[in-house]
DNA sequence: CGTCGTCTTGACCAAAGTCAACGCACGTGG
DNA sequence: CCACGTGCGTTGACTTTGGTCAAGACGACG
């Protein structure tokens, strides 16, 4: 069983051995996607429900005048679409920022699952909501928040998501993408988060380098980005 | 039973005279709240969820520097804090933007259809996973269209998700929002709302007078906002 | 060693914010 | 019934944030 997603089910409802064994026989075979190509795109029908155990992925929707939003970025142990589960079709693609592993469970077993495992049932709804909460907090952050308070809010959040599934080594973590990948994550231009990040690393708080991110000063990051996990 | 309500779950999900019957029955007395006050408050822990039968609401996240951001309308027919029934606490406020009327149905009566009525249960988790696309939608509104096209955007939202539940009249539907709450909701000024309403009138799209917002080219509106209903 | 993608920098530009004043409609109280 | 207050919409002048474009540096990799 992955790690990760263990970690990340034991903090929304703990579960008995019993669930962790159903879990692990609805799990089908390890998928790898390589970086920079599609998990799945809009419009697909999914038969699958994907749990991510390695890597990184941006779920995004590609606008008619060629920009693009990444509206949210998926950690190991993350359940990756339970909206193909209720809504079939998808609205939207994700796309692995990094090599990434994914294992799928059929709807039908998701079904079986959410029928006869009210602990996992529960577990993937909180999972679900806080998904949700996500999105809502990401419409705050690039509605109402400065390029700096943004940048640092997201870091913020993708060290607090990694650390749950124990991610996070002391304080940094990988995280590989690119700055124009950051502005499609934050509503800003490739050049404005470079200068961005400039000014966070000038002020002792972060730096990205070689594709890890060393958080330097976790109080003042979070007091930067005026960020409260309360949400996750 | 209110009949934005069952237009609405029919659309989601077909449901029987017995599941309405159970819905009418888990349903409570009618809440009145007055506009401009808060149906729920950021940490509450509410003990029922809660339907809009009339009016509309604006979920909201207030910030610390005092700005606020409104990340979704709810309209009647919505239920409107399916969260707090799965998570406890709540994460954001939501604020009556106009009189609202609401009616309750207990945690324990909510697991009670979830466990023993599977339509009204898939019905509503369609419905969870709608609000989720809706809030991704806006992220992608806030992040990365100029302000006319939010703008158009949000307009085409509302006016769609009216229509299913009958609330658009003609061309037109009750939106007594303030410039300032539009700009909250879409991430601009209320001054430069105003400039861009003036434009949207300009170009024969949309009127907002008396509280009325009166279409005059959905097509025209909806090639604006960049609009398409796939993710309702 | 050269190429490609990414990061960096500078100069300039545009979208949207801020501030302040004014108009207008509505409601309240004298 | 009028005078005034209040909230909202409107306008103008000015500022700021962030975007765009273009060029150069840097670094990984074939």
């Amino acid at each position: 069983m992955a790690k990760s997603l263990f970690h990340k089910l034991q903090r929304l409802n703990p579960l008995t051995e019993d669930d962790f064994a159903t879990l692990e026989r609805s799990l089908g075979a390890t998928r790898q996607v390589r970086a920079d190509e599609d998990v799945v795109s809009e419009g697909d029908r999914p038969t699958t429900c994907l749990v991510l155990t390695d890597g990184l992925v941006g779920r995004y929707k590609q606008l008619r005048n060629g920009r693009r939003q990444i509206v949210s970025f998926q950690v190991p142990g993350d359940f990756v679409d339970m909206h193909s589960f209720v809504l079939g079709r998808l609205d939207h693609s994700m796309g692995a920022l990094t090599p990434c592993r994914l294992r799928p469970i059929s709807h039908p077993a998701m079904q079986d699952i959410l029928d006869k495992h009210p602990r996992i049932a529960l577990a993937l709804w909180r999972e679900v909501m806080i998904d949700a909460a996500v999105f809502r907090e990401w419409v705050v952050n690039v509605g109402q928040r400065p390029a700096y308070e943004r940048l640092a809010h997201v870091f913020c959040e993708v060290a607090y998501r990694l650390k749950v599934v124990q991610q996070m080594h002391g304080d940094r973590f990988a995280f590989p993408v690119t700055q124009e990948e950051l502005g499609q994550a934050v509503g800003l231009s490739a050049v404005h988060v470079n200068r961005v990040m400039q000014r966070l690393k000038a002020d002792h708080l972060v730096t990205h380098r070689a594709g890890v991110l060393a958080i330097h000063d976790w109080q003042g990051l979070q007091t930067a980005g005026d960020f409260d996990p309360a949400y996750l």
